[in-house]
DNA sequence: CGCCAGGCTAGCG
DNA sequence: CGCTAGCATGGC
């Protein structure tokens, strides 16, 4: 395995690895001890993470202002694209809006960044996450991955590639509710299908915001709020803000003059109070009311 | 037991 | 268009 640091002095507004990757933007990496979300260590903490990308796998770890990494490739150029390290974190702390509820979201988890995953994984992750607690996404996540992946042992440790859209679509809806994916089985297997057939793809989707909010609901399983979260995680459309239920009790005990009845029209409100970067404030202020 | 969790689809008016 | 029943599963 090649070893690497990358220096957080050297990024703009510091990073936390422990609450970017364990806010419920990405659902495909695994921490060492087999935990997630929040169980021992607090944020802040030393925990190794691993993943795969294109076959190839990568762990890292941050201890205070090092970022270590170790990798059968160069991971630098993967981790400062998926864990968002080139966003300019000082500009968008700045400005957040004179807000209580926002100040506060972000001063509670200085560092955090919105994640990009790449495009099949966030897809599947965020249509299983419908009525789910992000614990359960998580592990329906792991299912598919130990189910369908291909298995790499580096190091006596085997890890698990996520499947892909033909895997998946080969797979039978009963197959997936055996992995307890509930109603949302033939979602899964019928999106992935889509793509295995290129009926709608990563390619079709287009490059602005609206678009690409409106063309990802041509995937079954996949509305307002899923497209919303694939937006922002995955295509960088940064001006996303998915309204979960989390969010919904936000605008109700905070912004009520944001509710316009649609989710369309009710985000738009929203994004007004939001300021400059209003997926960055949503993703803290989602995380800040989900994790008190 | 009931209620809820990063909602969506299909069917109706 | 907007509205709603039904949908799996597991934690509390």
């Amino acid at each position: 395995m090649e070893s690497g640091v990358i220096p957080i002095d050297d990024l703009a507004g510091w990073f936390d690895l422990q609450s970017t990757l364990e806010s419920g933007q990405t659902f495909r990496w695994e921490r060492a001890d087999g935990r997630t979300y929040e169980s021992a260590g607090g944020y802040g903490g030393s925990n190794w993470y691993h993943t795969t990308h294109d076959g190839e796998v990568i762990r890292t770890r941050q201890r205070d202002d090092r970022l270590e990494w170790e990798a059968t490739i160069d991971a630098v150029p993967v981790l400062i694209d998926q864990l968002g390290l080139d966003d300019d974190l000082t500009a968008i702390r700045a400005a957040a809006p004179d807000d209580a509820l926002i100040q506060r979201a972000f001063d509670a988890y200085r560092g955090m960044r919105i994640v990009r995953d790449p495009f099949f994984p966030c897809l599947i992750a965020f249509i299983c996450s419908a009525q789910m607690r992000l614990e359960r996404i998580f592990e329906m996540q792991r299912a598919l991955r130990q189910t369908y992946g291909e298995s790499i042992t580096v190091d006596g440790t085997t890890y698990y590639t996520f499947p892909t859209p033909e895997r998946l679509a080969a797979a039978t809806e009963r197959e997936l509710r055996e992995l307890r994916l509930g109603y949302r089985a033939p979602y899964v297997r019928e999106s992935a299908e889509m793509i295995a057939t290129g009926s709608v793809t990563q390619e079709t989707i287009p490059d602005d915001y609206e678009g690409a909010h409106d063309a990802l609901q041509a995937f079954v399983g996949v509305g307002d709020k899923v497209a919303d979260c694939v937006c922002m995680f995955s295509l960088g459309h940064l001006e996303a803000i998915p309204l979960d239920t989390w969010i919904q009790t936000a605008i109700e005990e905070y912004y009520p003059e944001c509710d316009r009845g649609s989710y369309v029209e009710t985000a738009d409100a929203l994004r007004e109070r939001f300021g400059r970067y209003p997926g960055y404030t949503q993703t803290y202020v989602f995380h800040y009311l989900r994790a008190r």
